[in-house]
DNA sequence: CGGATCTCAGATCCACTGAAATCA
DNA sequence: CTGATTTCAGTGCATCTGAGATCC
């Protein structure tokens, strides 16, 4: 009757410590953000258009991982407190181009310090090796992840 | 005005890649438990009370990165539907602790052999090497996150 | 500290609208 | 050229989940 057949090990998964890895670091984002009073998706929209300007909404919530609802609800509260700027009419399409106005850039310096703390404190203890053979090992699975379907 | 001092190269950066990863794997699980009726708390449940017997309710929550509540709620319909078994009373100190039913073990069955092929396909692609390695970096992060408060 | 209840904010789901691109 | 079809962004609504606070 010990014919394993059995559970996944969770201290050898690479799924579980995905996860765990994952919940510290957002955790640790979290603590950081919050005395700025911002979220992390908050954090993540102000840094996507920093990198990539005119980004519409649906492009902005596939890149923080969220609804495009939720990311539509940010996006007006971003905008009335002028973190960033949408055209009134769509100049192609239907997409609303964004991008960040200078209060918006100077909020994410302050957000970006804080998050690049939180990263360096992540990296600790590990070699540029590990570092890059940890890179190349998530790529590799979300890419498998993605590319086979079903 | 190319002064960098900016921002993170999401390309590059082991923050995103993990959340990219970790979401990755979440829709992966979440596609084939639901034919199965779970959800991943759900099935992470069962998995944590398959290896560790006895867990009590904030144990679970723990181990599941859920709340006390939110494990609280998953438990008593996995009760009421008598997939796993908690004495009324408490034996010692306050915490309930849960075991598998027969039930639970054979509903357990299932949804591993379904998250095993997910595991399957993500690590698709990468040598044993690679995976060890990508273990200990994800182990690594974990405890620098954790092991350096503030 | 673990467990239970209540309340509330936030996110997701679903359906509908409008616009643009593609093609017969 | 026209018109049908497909695709996708945006919006509002109903619903559900999950977190917080409190008490035992």
């Amino acid at each position: 009757m010990s014919q394993d057949g059995g559970g996944i090990d969770l201290d050898t998964s690479l799924g579980y410590l995905l996860k765990e890895a994952s919940s510290a670091l957002r955790s640790a984002m979290e603590e950081v953000l919050r005395p700025l009073g911002m979220t992390i998706t908050h954090y993540s929209c102000l840094e996507l258009l920093a990198q990539r300007p005119g980004l519409s909404n649906s492009e902005l919530a596939r890149g923080a991982f969220v609804t495009r609802q939720s990311m539509n609800v940010l996006l007006q509260a971003l905008e009335r407190d002028g973190f960033v700027t949408r055209p009134p009419e769509a100049p192609v399409g239907k997409a609303l181009p964004t991008t960040l106005t200078p209060r918006g850039r100077s909020s994410l310096a302050q957000a970006t310090a804080a998050v690049r703390s939180v990263e360096v404190r992540m990296l600790a203890g590990m070699t540029d090796d590990e570092q890059a053979a940890a890179l190349r090992a998530l790529r590799s699975m979300v890419r498998s992840l993605r590319d086979s379907p079903r």
